[in-house]
DNA sequence: TTCTATGCAAACGATTTGCAGGGAG
DNA sequence: CTCCCTGCAAATCGTTTGCATAGAA
């Protein structure tokens, strides 16, 4: 992946290394702050806007992609580790889902009103089970 | 509703006049900083602040809810005026959908992992019709 | 009179940006 | 040697909050 960096004539650097391997090692759903933190043990002058920078210069690659959970927080994840998302409102809990949660409701939009859904980049919200019964 | 106000021990005052007004003759999709300009052309002393804690006071009645369409900006209508949306991610058009669109994934997600999806707090993203062609 | 609602300014959280210096190629 | 990348501080956007006072009931 850090020489897919350097072939798309993008410069490999420490910061850069260590944005990466924060990313594989995390089980997903991490924020951009979660991230810097992590970082911030071995590296702690990585700086938290050079943080966004990668993860923005990686998701221009193509390999990281964003979803935005709901109020603000959006999570990073690996490009291949994509899946959509439930978030509980309640208690912030994070369901993974299927990529064809939505298949049918995207393929009949796009038919009757050519609007082509993006199922990735927001999260669907709502209520777990548990959140869900005592409203 | 303004008599609805205050039977539920909440004060009737000019501001809060103002902004059941601006409500009621938008044309949905406002956000709170629209809403407060339109409001200023005739009461230019009543500020944002204000708006958005009235807003909230409304929604607590359950008179007015919000629907974040993406990326900051949530806008604001009349609870009895409630549908879903759909928002493009590249003109920012926002369609308007039926309040079904989601029933069947709805239905299935609840019953299969006991997921209650909110199909009104968040838009649907995506992209419209003719911003969908030129990606 | 009492206590909620208001204006103002300042705080907020997540993210972005301008700048001058540092380091990859 | 060239430019991209970085740290830092400050700016941004939408919204919220603390405060002392105006005003609804």
């Amino acid at each position: 992946m850090l020489e897919g960096l350097r072939a798309a004539g993008v410069r490999v650097t420490a910061a850069r290394r260590a944005v990466v391997h924060a990313l594989v090692d995390a089980d997903d759903h991490v924020t951009a702050d979660e991230l810097a933190e992590r970082i911030a043990d071995r590296q702690p002058d990585v700086h938290r806007s050079t943080v966004y920078r990668t993860l923005d210069a990686l998701e221009r690659l193509g390999v990281v992609t964003h979803v935005h959970l709901g109020h603000g927080r959006a999570v990073y994840h690996l490009t291949d580790r994509m899946h959509q998302h439930a978030v509980c409102e309640g208690c912030g809990l994070v369901v993974e889902l299927g990529d064809d949660v939505l298949g049918e409701v995207q393929a009949r939009l796009e038919r009757e009103t050519g609007f082509v859904v993006d199922p990735h980049h927001f999260a669907l919200v709502g209520r777990c089970r548990h959140c869900a019964q005592r409203v």
